[in-house]
DNA sequence: GCGACAG
DNA sequence: ATCTTGTCGC
């Protein structure tokens, strides 16, 4: 599928805020999902060794709305760029950006591993991501990094708004009865509700939503044993 | 300066 | 995130 190159990626974290900053406003928060034209839901995930410079990434494209595996795609790439909180798309987005680049059917929806818009810039990774792809993406993190919020009842379903300088920039969602919340963002062309309802949707039994439990279950065997299970 | 800090 | 050993509950 076609991804757009609106900027260089080896760049000084000084120079990675200015872009942030500079894209942040072209963030589409306000389209709806069409419902009845999603099929496929894509989810992303990466995975590296400690020791190892080399970043493994995966992802997985999932019938929608059974949930079932359609196919999984994989790529392996030296990391440029070191982890800095509300950076992380300048270390995760190249690797990941190859494998979208060389997928032979375009997704409906992109599930990632991180924040939206709930983002010191407004600019997460699924805020990135969703840009230079053009599509509707959604930042479901298992931890905050930035805003406050109150804990939501444990119903699966509750969820409670993130504030983050006076704007409400996501959700803390309870996917599962009684356990952790994880915590939802736009990342681009969807609505906070849709994003919560699609990944309540993906979530019929653990916290993780499935897409993104089965990416992380792929790339970490992809990394350990070199193996790639395609499927379709 | 101090504490926080996606993956 | 990765690394690593143990423990709690369905």
């Amino acid at each position: 599928m076609k991804v757009r190159s609106l900027h260089r990626w080896d760049l000084s974290p000084a120079e990675a805020k200015k872009v942030q900053e500079q894209l942040r406003s072209r963030v589409n928060s306000e389209t709806p999902l069409d419902w009845d034209r999603i099929r496929l839901v894509a989810a992303a995930d990466v995975s590296f060794s400690r020791k190892s410079p080399v970043l493994f990434g995966a992802v997985v494209l999932v019938h929608f709305p059974e949930l079932t595996l359609h196919s999984v795609y994989y790529r392996q790439a030296e990391a440029r760029f070191p982890y800095v909180p509300g950076f992380l798309s300048f270390r995760e987005a190249p690797v990941l950006l190859e494998i979208f680049d060389a997928l032979p059917v375009v997704p409906d929806v992109l599930l990632c591993d991180g924040q939206g818009v709930a983002h010191p810039r407004f600019f997460g990774l699924a805020s990135h991501l969703g840009l230079l792809l053009d599509l509707p993406t959604v930042g479901c993190a298992k931890s905050l990094l930035v805003g406050e919020f109150e804990p939501p009842g444990v119903e699966k379903g509750s969820f409670t708004p993130i504030h983050f300088q006076g704007r409400e920039v996501g959700a803390a969602l309870r996917t599962r009865r009684g356990v952790q919340p994880v915590y939802v963002s736009v990342g681009h062309k969807i609505t906070l509700p849709d994003a919560l309802e699609l990944v309540l949707k993906c979530s019929p039994r653990y916290r993780i939503p499935e897409p993104l439990r089965l990416a992380h279950q792929y790339v970490n065997r992809y990394r350990e044993t070199r193996e790639t299970v395609p499927v379709e």
